[in-house]
DNA sequence: GATCTATGTAAGATTTTGCTTACACACTCG
DNA sequence: CGAGTGTGTAAGCAAAATCTTACATAGATC
């Protein structure tokens, strides 16, 4: 997760991973985005990225096209989650519904979701 | 958000965030938590956590009283979110249930089974 | 095969981070 | 008041991050 979480820092990267989220994009298109900064450093974004597992690449003759990799965010999402989220709210969801707290977090194996939690 | 996201990219941070997640604690009690690093460096990420939104402190006598600002993450969680998600999926079961989107996150409060969608 | 085109890599300058030690303060309590 | 506690700040340093320019390489094209 330290990975992905420090790739995610960079608001570069973040812009990246925005393009290639529901599309499929070549470096040099990528790069494209981003006139006020060199191609290499895009490139090495993109390695970045690709090393924290945040995206794929895939090669396609001449060029090597980026797309978002959904399982990178698998354990930022959790972290998140479980911060965001309010404990005494589950564990009264939890006893609600007659469960173990620990078992509360086994299910949440699906990071995200449960914003039932009224924003402060 | 850049903050709040560079300042979570460190796992020290990211320690201290844990601490502070349920219960409200003094700068001396964080910092001892971390025996391998001195205790101004604690108080030097605390300085970033608490600039960055993501806690609050509240002066009680001597000490100072240091807790998660829920708020904080707001932001972080949306892009999270943003990014975790599959759009197409949350179209595909929004136009199912004839719903509009915005209210398919709501409805995946219930932490249970994964999607249905492969992780594309 | 010579030459584009698309991209990655190397090396180096600059900036930002994360620590450490030394020191400054504000409360508390005898 | 004067010593003790709890914390923040300053200065300095080493390591990491982020760019840039120059160069290397692989596949496409004529």
């Amino acid at each position: 997760m330290d990975d992905a979480l420090r790739a995610v820092a960079d608001p570069t990267r973040r812009a990246i991973l925005r393009l290639v989220r529901d599309a499929e994009l070549p470096a040099g298109a990528i790069a494209a985005h981003f006139p006020s900064m060199s191609r290499p450093a895009i490139s090495q974004h993109l390695r970045v990225l690709t090393e924290s597992g945040l995206v794929e690449v895939r090669p396609e003759g001449n060029r090597r096209l980026y797309r978002r990799r959904r399982e990178g965010l698998r354990d930022v999402a959790a972290f998140i989650d479980e911060m965001w989220s309010d404990r005494l709210a589950r564990l009264k969801v939890a006893a609600e519904r007659d469960e173990w707290p620990e078992r509360v977090r086994a299910q949440r194996t699906s990071p995200k979701q449960q914003r039932k939690e009224p924003p402060t």
